[in-house]
RNA sequence: GCGCUUAUAGCUCAGCAGGAUAGAGCGUUCGCCUCCUAAGCGAAAGGUCCCGCGUUCGAAUCGCGGUAGGCGCGCCA
């Protein structure tokens, strides 16, 4: 039943005004205790010609309420309405426990193409990449939720000269042995070193676009390099992804579309959006407001708007996507408001389904990241650490428990991925180790741990889950909260994926956990009264499958003990 | 200089298709485990919602103008 579509149906007779106005009119109180529906009159005032509370005393006159309401209350300018929240909580819970809630088929038959992560070769994961990683995840497993076929795109940075740079420093310094071994620590230390060889001896540069050249020109020892240098990228990072629980469906790098530029090129210069400006060929975009994208340099070469156009191209033909979005920090917004515009240019009405899904930087406390000036916090440490501490605090609080390891993984990854997204993907973020190793408080543990208090609730109270639940022993505040911020989720999920914002579910399941730990100090679950424990069970049971569920949209797991 | 963006409690953040007394977590101080997991629950203290003007019955929320921080502004990605 829809309380608000029923109140406005009754009022309409009552105002005289049509349903669906008063049903926009109709707003919940901040305030629980002053309604779970409120009609301000000061709304009225002008169509009616009569002071706000006024209308409201004369529509509370012989009122009668719709089946759902308990009561309502004149304030002043208000009218207030109460639902009967036995009816309304036995009805969430119903509903909440199911497997699915929230969910939908919405999405039926659409690919939605998600550019996240994005990686470079040869260069170590840290800290930042964590944004574009943890928000992608979550929005591809959101989009599949509701219905869509999400396509996980790891937009590889695997070409460029620095590889030609990285090929030199191989050639002159490296060895295979070290490589092997230390992976991206050894081509990192590589590359710190030819830049600052290159600062003494610039002959270097040109050696390293010779390098990138034979890349290019497909010579086979080169394009080896580089092909290796991207194997051992992958088997490091892929580490962190399983950690993470980060899938990708391609990891189509930015070198998969070098021999696929050409035509885009070719229909830029037959549309006659190029122009010749400082050596360069660029499409002008100063009615726009915005400085020229440039495509192909004044040495003939392409650059990243030319792949990312050849890229989103070749997204449109292969995969038709609904919707293609990319997760980069929002340091690209122009980037990407330029060559989303170069499509519209060309004629393509599809520019309105291309997305920037923009996020702040993370930078440390002692400034921005830089992996030269050894400023840099790597992922795995982060998420090491955060597994080594909850082992610690599992052998302080849980010594008898199963799985350790397991559980502290999961708990320990969880606690890093939900303090990403537990906040609006624009701010910027300080990493600080004292705040993603705190797990009290509105943290990823403190879900968790709710989720495991409902789960031994249930195996504890397993034969009670046969009787018939007597509803009204959930008579009370605590339960009528819980049940509220349960009948939030869908709408949550719905405004997570409508605005690329995880962080919507994050803060729904906040609120149920918040509400129903209440609840639990407050009421005893399980006692004599079999039907009343049955009752307060069936609220356990939907909490835990809300929490789970959110937990797992943000790409956090649940573990049944901890 | 231009563009984008952020500004709310000591710190980190919610709230911003305008509504009643501006919320949470952390931190601080203080309570609650003979009882279903205390990674929990509660209390106290803590506010010029950056500033000004405007729109409105009503502004943290909308508009305009400022201030401060972040990011970006052609051949890196």
């Amino acid at each position: 039943m829809n309380y608000i579509e029923q109140l406005a149906k009754t009022l309409e007779k009552k105002i005289g005004i049509p349903a669906e106005d008063i049903a926009g009119m109709l707003e919940v109180p901040a305030d629980e205790t002053m309604g779970d529906f409120a009609l301000p009159c000061f709304k009225l005032a002008k169509t009616l010609k009569k002071a706000p509370p006024m209308i409201a005393a004369d529509i509370a006159e012989n009122l009668v309420l719709p089946e759902g309401f308990k009561e309502f209350k004149v304030i002043g300018a208000y009218l207030n309405f109460f639902i009967d929240p036995v009816n309304f909580i036995q009805n969430v819970i119903s509903e909440s426990a199911l497997t699915g809630y929230g969910g939908s088929d919405e999405g039926q038959g659409k690919n939605i193409c998600i550019d996240y992560s994005s990686i470079n070769i040869a260069k170590p994961f840290h800290i930042g990449h964590i944004m574009s990683t943890a928000i992608g995840n979550a929005l591809y497993r959101i989009y599949n939720y509701r219905g869509y076929t999400a396509i996980g795109i790891n937009h590889l940075g695997d070409w460029g000269t620095q590889f030609g740079k990285l090929c030199y420093a191989y050639e002159a310094w490296g060895s295979k042995e070290d490589v092997e071994t230390r992976n991206i620590d050894a081509l990192l230390e590589l590359y710190v070193k030819f830049h600052d060889e290159a600062d003494k001896d610039d002959t270097l540069n040109d050696a390293a676009r010779d390098w990138f050249k034979r890349i290019e020109d497909g010579d086979e020892y080169a394009v080896s390099l580089l092909d290796w240098f991207t194997n051992i990228t992958l088997k490091r990072v892929e580490k962190v992804y399983d950690m993470l629980g980060v899938k990708f469906d391609y990891y189509t790098g930015e070198r998969f579309y070098n021999d696929k530029m050409t035509p885009i090129v070719d229909e830029l210069e037959d549309k006659g959006l190029l122009t010749e400006s400082q050596g360069a060929r660029v499409v002008n975009l100063d009615e726009y407001n915005m400085p020229p994208c440039i495509i192909i340099k004044n040495d003939g070469t392409t650059l990243y708007a030319t792949r990312d156009l050849a890229a989103a191209f070749y997204r449109k033909k292969t995969f038709d996507f609904y919707k293609a979005l990319y997760v980069v920090a929002y340091q690209q917004n122009l980037h990407f408001n330029q060559w989303f515009k170069v499509v519209g240019l060309m004629g393509y009405d599809w520019e309105k389904d291309l997305e920037h899904v923009n996020f702040g930087m993370v930078s440390l406390e002692d400034g921005t990241i830089s992996t030269r000036k050894g400023r840099v916090v790597f992922l795995e440490d982060v998420l090491n650490k955060a597994c080594e501490k909850t082992a610690e605090i599992i052998e302080i609080k849980n010594p008898a428990l199963e799985n350790k390891q397991a559980i502290a993984k999961q708990v320990g990854v969880g606690a890093v991925v939900f303090s990403v997204l537990s906040q609006g993907r624009i701010k910027d973020i300080t990493f600080s180790w004292d705040r993603v190793l705190n797990f009290e408080g509105e943290t990823g543990p403190y879900m968790q741990y709710t989720a495991v208090r409902c789960n031994s609730l249930l195996i504890r109270g397993k034969e009670l889950l046969s009787e018939t639940p007597d509803f009204s022993a959930l008579d009370n505040d605590e339960a009528f909260k819980t049940a509220k911020a349960l009948d939030k989720f869908p709408t949550a999920i719905e405004n997570a994926l409508n605005k690329n914002e995880p962080y919507l579910i994050t803060r729904n399941i906040i609120d149920v956990a918040k509400a129903f730990n209440k609840f639990y100090f407050e009421h005893k679950i399980i006692d004599e009264n079999k039907a009343a424990s049955a009752a307060r069970l069936a609220l356990a049971k939907a909490v835990k499958n809300v929490i789970t569920t959110g937990l797992y949209l943000i790409g956090v797991e649940t573990p049944e003990k901890m």
